[in-house]
DNA sequence: AAGATTGCCAACCGCTGCGTT
DNA sequence: CAACGCAGCGGTTGGCAATCT
């Protein structure tokens, strides 16, 4: 297709943007909105192509951006998000408030991979780079199985995506479910599309039924075999005896028992009806531990990091305790092993 | 003190996907 | 259904500041 490289037009200017520039920049959106990035620049008297404004205006200009260091917290969300989505840069800045996804993934580039690499963790894949560890034992498949929920996630994403679409659509004829915010999970167990951030809500749908299979079976969360698998029929068993969600109808259900409840991709919302519904704990239940394996698998990264200048090895590496500490930690989290990827 | 190197981040480039014609 | 225009996305670059030698 003819792509119209907007930037090379003659008299355009180029660089670093001047406080003049933004001020007339910001006074023009603020009076108008932006409208058409192409024709903005003309209307708002700048020597810029559209596509320079619309970048500056988003990473710098918007009045909801929060600059400056990244606190703990949006640490954590990134390295969790980025394990399951990967260099998917927006994605990931809209489950982080007031960031833009440049900002994020500079930051990723400059502190967070670094972080990683120190640590001997492979950035791309979340892995340690010397994975020969882990061959050949029962435990093997920690990458497959971060790649399978990164794989479910993107699914579910691009699900949501679409769905987002198509409720905008009809959004004058529809009635919302609202969700619990941030969760996309209701009080009567739906999973419904809103505006909101919903980020893992299918996670948490998981260790919802998985915290459920644990307390009725009085089993300790922190059990080393609390894990989950992929079966080899692209389903998500919840272990112990607890739960699967297949992948293909997100069905999830006791194994071998009664249902717990299944997933429906309707045509404007995903809900999880379940007949344990009631028994089902809400993500606010501060009573329930929620064990949440992106939350050890960040915690790790994070304790790490916090003594990354000075308690390596005497050769300046990450130790191998370490390591094994932080891999067999996850691998008592997460255990699945490889099979089809799910499909919405 | 000065040149070299490294780190950081704003901005750019080019590709992709979607909506329109 | 193809062509086109546009906005958005992720990768990359350029320039400045800080640090090192």
């Amino acid at each position: 297709m003819g792509r119209s490289p907007c930037c090379e037009k003659v008299g355009l200017k180029k660089g670093p943007w001047t406080p003049e520039e933004d001020q007339k920049l910001l006074a023009y959106v603020e009076e108008h909105g932006h409208g058409s990035w192409r024709a903005l620049p003309a209307r708002a008297g700048l020597q810029r192509c559209g596509k320079s404004c619309r970048l500056r205006w988003t990473n710098y200009l918007r009045p909801d951006i929060k600059r400056g260091k990244f606190s703990l917290q949006e640490e954590q969300t990134i390295i969790q998000l980025h394990a399951l989505l990967g260099n998917r840069w927006s994605a990931i800045a809209t489950h982080l408030p007031k960031r833009t996804d440049n900002e994020i993934k500079n930051y990723w580039n400059t502190h967070l991979k670094k972080r990683l690499l120190k640590m001997g963790i492979d950035p791309l894949t979340h892995k340690p780079k010397n994975d020969t560890l882990s061959l050949g034992s029962g435990q093997s498949n920690s990458g497959a199985n971060l790649s399978h929920m990164a794989q479910w996630e993107s699914a579910r994403l691009e699900a949501e995506a679409r769905l987002v679409r198509e409720s905008k659509m009809r959004a004058n004829s529809l009635h919302y479910q609202h969700g619990l915010p941030g969760t996309g999970l209701s009080s009567g167990s739906s999973l419904t599309t809103t505006t909101e951030p919903i980020c893992l809500d299918v996670l948490k749908a998981w260790q919802g039924a998985w915290s459920k299979s644990m307390k009725s079976s009085g089993q300790d969360l922190e059990s080393p075999t609390s894990t989950l698998s992929f079966l080899s029929d692209n389903s998500l068993l919840i272990p112990n005896s607890m739960a699967t969600i297949d992948c293909g109808g997100l069905i999830v259900k006791e194994e071998g028992e009664e249902d717990i409840g299944h997933f429906n991709l309707g045509p404007n919302e995903m809900v999880f009806e379940s007949p344990l519904a009631s028994e089902l704990p809400k993500p606010e239940d501060e009573d329930i531990p929620v064990t949440n394996f992106t939350d050890g698998f960040t915690n790790l990264l994070l304790e790490n990091s916090d003594s990354s200048d000075g308690s390596r090895d005497s050769d300046g590496t990450c130790s191998e305790y370490e390591n094994k500490n932080y891999w067999n930690e996850i691998l008592n989290l997460v255990n699945c092993s490889p099979s089809g990827s799910p499909v919405f």
